[in-house]
DNA sequence: TTGGAAAGTCAACAAGGCTGACTTAAAATT
DNA sequence: AATTTTAAGTCAGCCTTGTTGACTTTCCAA
């Protein structure tokens, strides 16, 4: 009941890496993997009055500066209310700058002040440190494997959006 | 700044795979990757007065039958009275029995009623589905590296969780 | 027989989602 | 020039799911 394409018929390559055993194990992996993900930058946010929300306007400020309030909307998935009041929270204590767009004046454009990127970074780096230490101990084969699957895993839309965001040096 | 490893330097392998753009490219395919994760069950879940909490529940009990609510509360990583809910709930619904333990009747084994496996099945159906098709589209080699790089991203108390959940079949 | 463990419960709170309704300003269309 | 649409922001209220803290009941084990 359930089970597809798990035994290995003479002749087809091994599926082995398809039975319900396997796609239950890689459940498994995201989710506990995912909290090791957000462990170290929650950490650092119960010094703050932020949270994981707070770290994700951030993130997505600091990678594509001057990005405007509706497209951090379709970014993070959330309502205009939601991120309001992460936005508002953060453009009151002087992390993240507003400013009226040149050509359109109804947008505004978000970009992370000094201080800003000062907790930014220190969020980032705490992140990027646990995923290098797993890159590192997994190496550059099981990296690429690692983001096909990510990327299959994908919404059309998202897989849009994320590869939108630029990225040199690939 | 804040930039390691990234110059091959002659006489190195290709460090590449380790510079920030590429672990800022990991952190956003893990964001986006989790979304498309969950999208499917939450759908599912809309029809029902249940959110993900419940899903989790109901999983885990599946996967481990007669656990106990201890040893629940370990693999979640929740407060005892947030799992108390949610488990209040299914067990009121008829989705999950409490079965006091024979040896020790302190404790409470966990198993899923008929009507809870149906639901658990539905869900994890859906979430196994789009599983699958990330994992065929990606190949066996991919799919070996992405648990690779999940496993070494967990925390070492995760990671002993993760492994404990039997796997047949590998 | 007493101390501690497992489970369960109540109350109160916070973060971060959501919907709905409404305003303001500016751009775009007619 | 008038109207409609878009971008942003706001208020109010709700839900889920997490948290602390305090306390009870049951029962195992020293």
């Amino acid at each position: 009941m359930g089970q597809h394409g798990e035994v290995s018929r003479p002749g087809s390559e091994s599926l082995l890496f398809l039975t319900d055993e396997q796609l239950k194990k890689g459940i498994e992996a995201m989710f506990f993997a995912y909290r090791g993900f957000t462990a170290d930058p929650d950490r650092i946010l119960e010094n703050y009055s932020y949270g994981r929300a707070h770290h994700r306007a951030l993130h997505f400020i600091n990678r594509s500066p001057g990005t405007t309030v509706n497209n951090l909307l379709s970014i993070l998935g959330v309502t205009k209310q939601s991120l309001n009041r992460v936005l508002r929270a953060l453009i009151e204590d002087d992390l993240v700058e507003s400013r009226v767009g040149r050509r359109d004046k109804r947008e505004r454009h978000l970009h992370l002040t000094e201080k800003g990127s000062v907790l930014e970074r220190d969020l980032s780096e705490a992140q990027r440190n646990r995923m290098r230490v797993a890159f590192r101990a997994a190496g550059p084969e099981a990296v690429s494997g690692f983001r096909q699957v990510l990327e299959a895993m994908m919404d059309a839309e998202m897989r849009r959006q994320y590869n939108r965001l630029k990225d040199a040096g690939t």
